[in-house]
DNA sequence: ATAGGGTTAG
C-alpha cells in the first residue's frame, strides 16, 4: 500500500497518471472508494481529460462523500460547472450528506447564482465555517457587488489572512486601486500571496512602475510572484522587459514552472521573431521541459504569430483529444488572421463547444478580409443561436464591418444592441464607433461620439481625422492635428496621411505643404499624399519632380496618385510615364490601364484607347468585378450586374428601363465612351453593365421605396456614365444623394456635385 | 479545502 501511496506523490504527468491508474486496476483497487479519490485527485491536480476521469468515477459502484468531493473539485476545476450542480444532485439522491467541505467548491462554480447557495448554506448551519464564509465573501467580491463582499468582510468577527487577501484582489478585479491600497496597509499580516496580488494588480492596470517596485520590496518571491511580473510585462506590450526579468529570474536560480514558459512563449509571439521562436524551442528541448496543455498552445500561437502554419497545425493534431476551447481558438484564428476563412470555419464548425472567444475571432476574420456581410450574417447567428453574450471584442468588428458596408442604419442598430445589452465600450469600441460613422457619411455622429468619450487616444484622434480626410473637411482635420497635439497625443504616420489626405481633398495646398515639412521623416505614402495634393491641385510638374527627387523609391501608389492627378488635368505626357511605371509595379492591376484609357478617350484619341485595351488583352488583364451593396432600410441588398436573384429584380429593371428612357428623354447621354464610339455590341454590354447598371439597379430600389438620403456602398467605383445617372436621378425626384465611392464621398443635389475635381 | 501567476478574439 504504502508503495502505491508513494506513486500517487510522484504523478506529473498523464502517463505517470495512466501508469498509477494500471497498478490500482493490478490491485483490484479500481471499486475502491479511498483510491479512486485519490485517483481523481491527482487527475486535477494534472488537469487530466474529463473523459478519463469521468472513467474513473465511473469504476466505483457506491461512491462516498470522498469521491464526490473529489469529482466536484474536478468538474470546477475544469469549467464544467453544469456537470458540478448535476453530480451534486446525484450525490444527494444516493443519500450521501453533503458536508462544508461541498460548499465552498459548489459556492465557486456556481459564481454570480450563488447568492441563491447562501441562503441555503446558512439554514444548513455552515454560515460560520470560515472556508464556506470564506467563499461567498470571494464570490462577491470576483463576480460583484464588491462592495457587498465588503459587507460581509467587515462583519467577520475573526478573519483570517485568507479573507484579507481575498478582499484585496476583488477591489482589484473592480479596479479600485486606492482600497486595495488602502487595505493592503491595514492588514495585520501580509504573506507571499498578498504581495503577489498587489504586483498583478498593479500590472493589470498598466502601473507597472508600481508593480515592480512591489516585486522587489516582497521580502520572500516565488514561481508565481515572478509570474506575475513577467506576464504584467508581457500583457501591456513590453515583451523586451519580459525576457529581461527572466533572464534575471534564472539567475536567482528559480525553476521556471509551466505558467512561466507560457509567458515566455507568448511574448515571443508579440515579437513574431521565428528564430528567437526556435531558439526557445530547442532551449525547452534541452531543459526537458514537460509539455502541458498550456504550454502546447502558447506554442501553437507563436508559431502562427510567426508566420508558421504548418507547424502551428502540426502540434494542433499531436494534441489529439487533449486540447481545450482555447487551443481550437487560437487554431480558427490563425487560419482566420491568415485570411483562410474556409479552414476557420471548418474548424469552427467541428468544435465540440464554442466559447465567445471562438465565435469573436471568426467574425474578426471575415470583417479583416473584406468579407464585412459574413461578418454580420455569423453575428446574427450568434445571437439567435447560442446563449452566448456578445462583448466589446465582438461587437467592435461588427462595428466595424457596418462602416466597410457604409451601413449606417445597420450601425445605428448595432448601438442600440449594445444599449439594450448593456455591453461597456472601452475606447476601442468608441473607436469602432467614429471610423464607422466616418465611413457612412454622418460626420456629425462621429464627431459626438468623439467628444462625449471620456478619454481619447491616438486611435480616436486619427480615426477622425481619417474620416475629414474622406469628407474634403480639411480645416478640420488640421485643427484637429493641433488639439491632440497640445493633449500631449504624439501624431504618428496615420494622423500624417489623413491630414495630408484631407488637405489635398480640400485644396488646402499650402497647409498640405506645410504639414508636409514638418513631418520628420515622411514614409512612401506621405509622399504619395503630396503627389496626390499638388497634382490634384494642377502642379503636376512640381509633382513629378517630387518623385523624382524622393529619397525612397516610389511605390504604386505614389504613380497611381500622379496617374489620377493627369486624368483629372488631361496631361497625357505625365499620364503615360506614370502608367509606364504602374504596368510595372501591378501588372495585374486592371485600374491602371482603364485610367490611362480614359485619359485619351477624354482626348478623344482612339487608336491609343484601343491599344491600351489591346495590351490588356494581351496580358491576360481582367477587369474585376464585384458584388455591390446598397442598404435601404436597415437591410443590405447584393447585386451584381445582370443579377436577377435579388426577391425585387422584377421592379428594379422595370425602373431602370424607366430611368434610361427617362434620361434619354432629357438628352442625357448614359455613357460617353459607348454614344461617341462605336463599339462591338459585346463591349457595350460590358461597359454599360459594369458601371451604370449596377447603380442604376441599386437607385432603382431606392427610388421604388421612400428614403430621403441614399447610400451606395462598397465595390462600386463612380465614373463618367453613372455621375450622368445620379445627376439624373437627383434632379428628377429632388433629392440629396450621397454616394461612397472607395473613400471619397459625392453628394449630389438639383443635378449638380459637389465634386469637381472628381470628373 | 478557501486567497496570488498562464494560452485564444479587437
Amino acid at each position: 500500500m504504502s508503495r502505491l501511496d508513494t506513486i500517487a506523490c510522484n504523478v506529473h504527468s498523464l502517463n505517470q497518471l495512466r501508469q498509477f491508474h494500471a497498478q490500482i486496476i493490478q490491485h483490484s483497487l479500481q471499486h475502491h472508494n479511498y483510491w479512486v479519490a485519490l485517483l481523481i485527485g491527482q487527475c486535477t491536480r494534472i488537469h487530466a481529460p474529463l473523459a478519463y476521469t469521468r472513467l474513473i468515477f465511473d469504476s466505483v459502484p457506491r461512491p462516498n462523500v470522498f469521491v464526490f468531493t473529489s469529482m466536484l473539485k474536478f468538474y470546477s476545476q475544469w469549467g464544467a460547472h453544469h456537470d458540478v450542480f448535476t453530480l451534486f444532485d446525484r450525490m444527494r439522491r444516493c443519500d450521501v450528506r453533503p458536508d462544508a467541505f461541498v460548499y465552498p467548491i459548489l459556492i465557486k462554480s456556481a459564481g454570480k447564482a450563488a447568492t441563491g447557495l447562501h441562503a441555503l448554506v446558512l439554514k444548513l448551519g455552515h454560515g460560520s465555517d470560515q472556508y464556506v464564509r470564506n467563499a461567498i465573501m470571494d464570490m462577491f467580491a470576483k463576480h460583484g457587488p464588491i462592495e457587498h463582499a465588503r459587507v460581509l468582510f467587515d462583519e467577520m468577527p475573526n478573519k483570517t489572512i485568507v479573507d484579507w487577501n481575498s478582499i484585496i484582489s476583488g477591489y482589484w478585479k473592480w479596479g479600485h486601486e486606492a482600497e486595495a491600497f488602502e487595505l493592503f496597509n491595514l492588514m495585520p499580516e501580509r504573506n507571499i500571496i498578498s504581495w503577489t496580488a498587489m504586483v498583478s494588480g498593479y500590472a493589470k492596470f498598466g502601473d507597472l512602475e508600481k508593480a515592480r517596485k512591489f516585486f522587489d520590496e516582497m521580502p520572500e518571491k516565488n514561481v508565481v510572484s515572478w509570474n506575475a511580473m513577467l506576464s504584467g510585462y508581457v500583457q501591456n506590450g513590453f515583451a523586451e522587459e519580459a525576457l529581461k526579468l527572466f533572464d534575471m529570474m534564472i539567475d536567482a536560480g528559480l525553476q521556471p514552472d509551466e505558467t512561466t514558459w507560457v509567458t515566455i512563449i507568448s511574448s515571443c509571439s508579440a515579437r513574431g521573431d521565428l528564430q528567437l521562436a526556435e531558439s526557445l524551442v530547442s532551449s525547452l528541448d534541452r531543459r526537458k521541459i514537460r509539455l502541458n496543455c498550456f504550454v502546447k498552445t502558447a506554442l501553437l500561437d507563436m508559431y502562427a504569430k510567426c508566420g508558421s502554419l504548418e507547424t502551428a497545425r502540426n502540434i494542433f493534431d499531436e494534441m489529439g483529444i487533449y486540447k481545450n476551447q482555447v487551443s481550437w481558438n487560437a487554431m480558427i484564428s490563425a487560419y482566420a488572421k491568415n485570411g483562410d476563412l474556409t479552414s476557420a470555419s471548418k474548424l469552427f464548425y467541428e468544435m465540440p463547444e464554442r466559447n465567445v472567444v471562438s465565435w469573436n475571432s471568426m467574425i474578426a476574420g471575415y470583417a479583416q478580409n473584406g468579407q464585412s456581410a459574413m461578418a454580420i450574417e455569423l453575428f446574427k447567428e450568434m445571437t439567435t443561436k447560442e446563449e452566448l453574450k456578445p462583448d466589446e471584442v465582438t461587437m467592435v468588428s461588427v462595428i466595424s464591418a457596418c462602416g466597410h458596408l457604409g451601413a449606417l442604419e445597420l450601425g445605428k442598430w448595432v448601438l442600440s444592441f449594445i444599449k439594450e445589452n448593456s455591453i461597456k465600450l472601452s475606447n476601442s469600441g468608441y473607436n469602432a464607433l467614429i471610423s464607422m460613422y466616418s465611413r457612412c457619411g454622418s460626420m456629425e455622429d462621429a464627431k459626438k461620439i468623439f467628444q462625449d468619450m471620456p478619454t481619447r487616444d491616438l486611435i480616436s484622434y486619427n480615426s477622425l481625422i481619417a474620416g475629414f480626410a474622406a469628407h474634403g473637411h480639411g480645416t478640420e482635420a488640421n485643427e484637429l492635428i493641433l488639439r491632440m497635439k497640445n493633449e500631449g497625443i504624439e501624431p504618428d504616420r496615420i494622423t500624417y496621411i489623413g491630414v495630408l489626405t484631407a488637405c489635398s481633398h480640400s485644396g488646402l495646398a499650402k497647409e498640405g505643404q506645410k504639414i508636409f515639412e514638418s513631418i520628420r521623416s515622411p514614409s512612401v505614402d506621405h509622399y504619395a499624399c503630396m503627389v496626390d495634393l499638388l497634382g490634384r491641385a494642377g502642379e503636376l510638374d512640381q509633382a513629378k519632380r517630387l518623385i523624382d527627387t524622393m529619397p525612397i523609391k516610389p511605390h504604386a501608389g505614389v504613380y497611381g496618385a500622379l496617374l489620377n492627378a493627369c486624368r483629372i488635368h488631361k496631361r497625357v505626357d505625365l499620364g503615360e510615364i506614370a502608367a509606364c511605371n504602374l504596368f510595372e509595379l501591378e501588372p495585374e492591376n486592371s485600374g491602371n490601364y482603364v485610367l490611362l484609357s480614359n485619359i485619351y478617350a477624354s482626348l478623344g484619341k482612339w487608336e491609343d484607347v484601343e491599344r491600351v485595351r489591346g495590351t490588356m488583352r494581351a496580358r491576360g488583364v481582367q477587369k474585376t468585378t464585384g458584388w455591390s451593396w446598397v442598404e435601404f432600410g436597415g437591410k443590405l441588398h447584393r447585386f451584381i450586374a445582370g443579377d436577377r436573384s435579388h426577391k425585387l429584380s422584377d421592379q428594379i429593371y422595370r425602373l431602370l428601363e424607366e430611368l434610361r428612357k427617362k434620361m434619354r428623354d432629357a438628352g442625357y447621354v448614359a455613357d460617353k465612351c459607348y454614344v461617341l464610339r462605336d463599339v462591338e455590341e459585346e463591349e457595350k454590354e460590358e461597359m454599360v453593365g459594369t458601371h451604370s447598371e449596377k447603380l442604376a439597379i441599386g437607385f432603382g430600389l431606392l427610388v421604388s421605396e421612400v428614403g430621403a438620403m441614399i447610400r451606395v456602398v462598397k465595390n462600386l467605383r463612380v465614373c463618367g456614365d453613372c455621375h450622368f445617372a445620379i445627376k439624373m436621378i437627383s434632379k428628377l425626384e429632388g433629392r440629396e444623394i450621397i454616394v461612397r465611392d472607395n473613400n471619397r464621398f459625392h453628394c449630389f443635389k438639383n443635378g449638380e456635385c459637389s465634386c469637381r475635381d472628381y470628373w
